[in-house]
DNA sequence: ATGTCGCATTCCATGCGA
């Protein structure tokens, strides 16, 4: 089984890409974010008319998340549990089959938290704790899970071209590297570091500065697997090709393989 | 490099978020 994740940066403008990449890998799941636009508003019909099923947890101008799958999504879960009053749209859960089982897939967006001497960056970190103990939760569960998405944090040096232009900044925060930390710790695996010690493996460029012209990227679309997902890990992939493209996300599509 | 996108609106210019 093939799951993918990409942050496409408004799907209504990329859903020429999308198609595209569909098309091209053929993943049996992908999770999308940034999707940038309310449920209604999602280009629905084009992406079922290509054999989708569509799962969508969007909200008016920013974030927004989804899930496309071959399978129907079942057992839905739309938003982050722990904080009623948060209207972010950034997290959107449900289970697939899996061979004779299951596995159970999350489409995350973390929030960026720039700058940080505003709110929010709080706000960031309160959101890393409530999916550290949702995380926990579903670990408890003992069963294939496969958390995806844009988690806006470099876990080490080796994840940037340059480190040093990041140490200010919430993506690469102490704080945020050591809850990224204590997320993994509860047991997830990062499915590409666990097939990889090498550095230069990046999954986004800035739109400014040439930085995808200089190669100029950091890691921070990450796929975090339990005990049960790790096992089945099979091969993890990064579409950096699809950054080339014309008028591309800044984001790319990472895949892994389960068997 | 203060270098780009995408969204929204009070809309052809500007502010916000990234």
């Amino acid at each position: 089984m093939r799951i993918a994740t990409w942050n496409v940066n408004s799907v209504r403008q990329r859903l020429g890409h999308l198609l595209d990449f569909l098309r091209e890998a053929e993943p049996d799941a992908l999770c999308l974010q940034e999707i940038k636009c309310l449920d209604t508003d999602f280009p629905r019909a084009e992406i079922e008319a290509a054999g989708w099923q569509v799962e969508t947890h969007g909200q008016k101008t920013f974030n927004g998340v989804a899930i496309l799958s071959r399978s129907k999504l079942e057992d839905v879960r739309r938003g982050l549990p722990g904080d009623e009053a948060d209207a972010q749209a950034r997290y959107l859960e449900g289970v697939l089959p899996l061979g004779p089982g299951i596995v159970r897939l999350a489409s995350i967006y973390l929030p960026n938290g720039n700058p940080p001497n505003t709110e929010k960056y709080p706000y960031k970190l309160g959101w890393m704790a409530r999916l550290t103990a949702h995380a926990d939760m579903l670990l408890k569960q003992e069963e294939p899970l496969v958390l995806a998405g844009d988690y806006n944090v470099i876990p080490e040096p080796r994840d940037a071209r340059d480190p040093g232009a990041w140490v200010s900044d919430a993506l690469f925060l102490p704080q945020t590297r050591a809850a990224f930390r204590a997320l993994l710790d509860l047991g997830l695996t990062d499915a590409l570091r666990s097939t990889t010690d090498a550095g230069g493996l990046y999954t986004f460029w800035d739109y400014q500065a040439g930085a995808w012209q200089r190669n100029n990227g950091i890691r921070i679309d990450h796929l975090l697997l339990s005990p049960q997902a790790a096992d089945r890990l099979a091969g993890v992939q990064i579409a950096k090709h699809v950054r080339g493209w014309d008028k591309p996300s800044d984001h790319v599509p990472v895949m892994i393989e389960l068997t």
